[in-house]
DNA sequence: AATTTGCAGGAAAGCGCTTTCCACTCTAGA
DNA sequence: TCTAGAGTGGAAAGCGCTTTCCTGCAAATT
């Protein structure tokens, strides 16, 4: 990547590097008008494009922002990434993503601390047992001056985060479900290490206890549609079909729910006539799907705007906490 | 962002900086190991993290590559994505990603030139009108030696590319659904200047016209489930609901056919006992959607990786050829 | 008319690395 | 014993910018 150097467009215009630079990439003093309009005229013939590396050093602020999450095509993601990456749009940042389908997020943050984004987003929920590399990376990482935020809980000192009441949702959901009648329970769990999952499983839990009652089974299956689909079938295997009918299935995301929804669909039972389907995280395109979903409602692109604004601007270590939404559709 | 310099690591473990550099950032002279690891030891107690910034400047050369993509929310353009992160990942780059919703290509490619990205995956379908200045600007990011690759088509001289043939992707699944004995088509068409949408309405069209038929309606709306949606609204209003009945619809892509299933089950018809329909891309997660709907696959996650390793690995402007794969289900 | 201000453009010192030379030591060949 | 050759580590010149001073000039002040 050679390319036109600021000391040509200034050689062009017959004046200083200094002035050129002052004149095409902001700067407090604004030379003369003649002169800038020479600049910006040898700028233009020559196709200068800055070049941002050499900005960053000079002036040791990158204008990037890290993004790790897990599976950017997972619709929980990639609505975040979403509304990360438009208000850092407006925040002129770039956006660095890193997809850490596995536990390298520590790979994806070392990355992200070699380019020197001013901010790390940690989208990847987090998990129970933080490797304490990642830790040690993170608090090296803001004790040079970087920001970084967490999303879902607020695991980090000195971090901005905008937290997720899962725990609430969770027992929530629950609670509305018993109030509608209901008192055959299943919850449909991702792995045990994953915080949002446990969470959403734990006010779960609660809210069927204060209920006086006992839930029929808990899985623990991936956090996605096949972790949903394969609940199931356990489920089946476990209970049998019969015992199926009438039972309530909280499923620890949306995903779950619609893998779920199919996996009974495929055993020969309906949602909602013989049995029930919760979800949570309201993801993009629901309105499609039939039985229309019930879940907790919260707004991703929002949650990732936010967490953007939150690395990005004035007061830093700020949290934001996001509560989620009851939204009743057909399918409980 | 301030942090430990390679210099301090160099004074700490008693080296020159060349010394050091050649230790821990690699290189073809491999100090004696005695030395080595003093230097290794200093850059450990240290906590010395390499600035990429400038080692971009000092080798010319970045480590990062650009994705352009319309809406990262889009399950088609996440799944690419994810893709091409793979695959940047083991070519041991980073990912600058753009989401430009709009027409602002421009910017992001301003900006991916700015910062000197090794090359510029363009995967936001092309519009049919390319802005000229963005044509000018790909094309000084070619000469000053960046790499891009487009998707889609290959519509950029001296780039790479990951073509995917829609035209005959329409054309087949519109002939294969003539030949299960159906007469009566309309088309759910993206707009018009989304060159995607206007190759997979050529072949319906050609296929159709083949047949010796004559669609009974296109519409022309978003290329979102909203658009599918959309469009039904509108085949109700033109054609009423009776002359619905027996018609295959073919819908732009996989989320307007979505979208155009929930709008007829809305309307009170079922798919697939009143009406067919058929998308294209085979996006994830619709096998927990029912009907199974009936539809074009382009392996998406793998076109990401294709366009990353066109990108990336030793020859240049290669273009490969992706073609779809007929996948029946019940819609259609 | 003599001085101070105010502001302009330019020289040059970094920013944190890589890499080319260079000087030097040590081994091996004659 | 002498010299060529093979390696070593180090000095220093960039890479392409920003920004601090510095100098010089014109306008403003008495």
């Amino acid at each position: 990547m050679s390319a036109v150097t600021l000391s040509q467009v200034a050689r062009e215009a017959g004046v200083s590097l200094a002035t050129a630079s002052r004149v095409l990439n902001g700067s407090d003093r604004r030379p003369a008008e003649g002169i800038a309009e020479r600049v910006r005229l040898a700028a233009e013939t020559l196709g200068y494009v800055a070049n941002a590396q050499a900005q960053a050093l000079a002036r040791s602020t990158t204008g990037l922002v890290g993004l790790v999450v897990h599976d950017i095509a997972d619709p929980y993601f990639s609505s975040i990434a979403k509304g990360v990456q438009r208000r850092a749009r407006t925040h002129r940042h770039q956006l660095l993503l890193a997809a850490t389908s596995g536990t390298d997020q520590l790979d994806a943050v070392a990355a992200f601390a070699a380019h020197r984004t001013d901010a790390i987003i940690m989208a990847g929920s987090r998990r129970e047992d933080i490797d304490p590399r990642l830790l040690t990376e993170l608090e090296r990482y803001q004790k040079n001056g970087g920001r970084v935020v967490t999303i879902g809980q607020d695991w980090l000192e000195g971090a901005g985060a905008v937290t997720i009441d899962n725990r609430s949702a969770g027992a929530e959901l629950t609670a509305t479900l018993v109030e509608d009648g209901r008192t055959r329970f299943a919850f449909l769990g991702g792995p045990d290490d994953l915080t949002t999952a446990v969470e959403r499983r734990a006010g779960f839990r609660a809210a069927v206890a204060r209920a006086g009652l006992t839930p029929e089974a808990e899985t623990v299956q991936g956090f996605d549609s096949q972790g949903g689909y394969e609940s199931v079938r356990q489920l089946v295997a476990r209970l049998g079909l019969d015992r199926l009918r009438g039972l309530t299935l909280v499923a620890a995301n949306d995903i779950m729910a619609l893998g779920a929804i199919a996996a009974l669909r495929h055993a020969g039972l309906h949602v909602p006539d013989d049995l029930w389907v919760a979800g949570f995280d309201d993801i993009p395109n629901l309105r499609d799907f039939s039985p229309g979903l019930t879940t907790v409602r919260f707004p991703l692109e929002e949650i990732g705007e936010t967490a953007a604004d939150v690395a990005l601007s004035g007061d830093h270590p700020r949290v934001e906490h996001v509560v989620g939404e009851f939204v009743r559709r057909e399918s409980a």
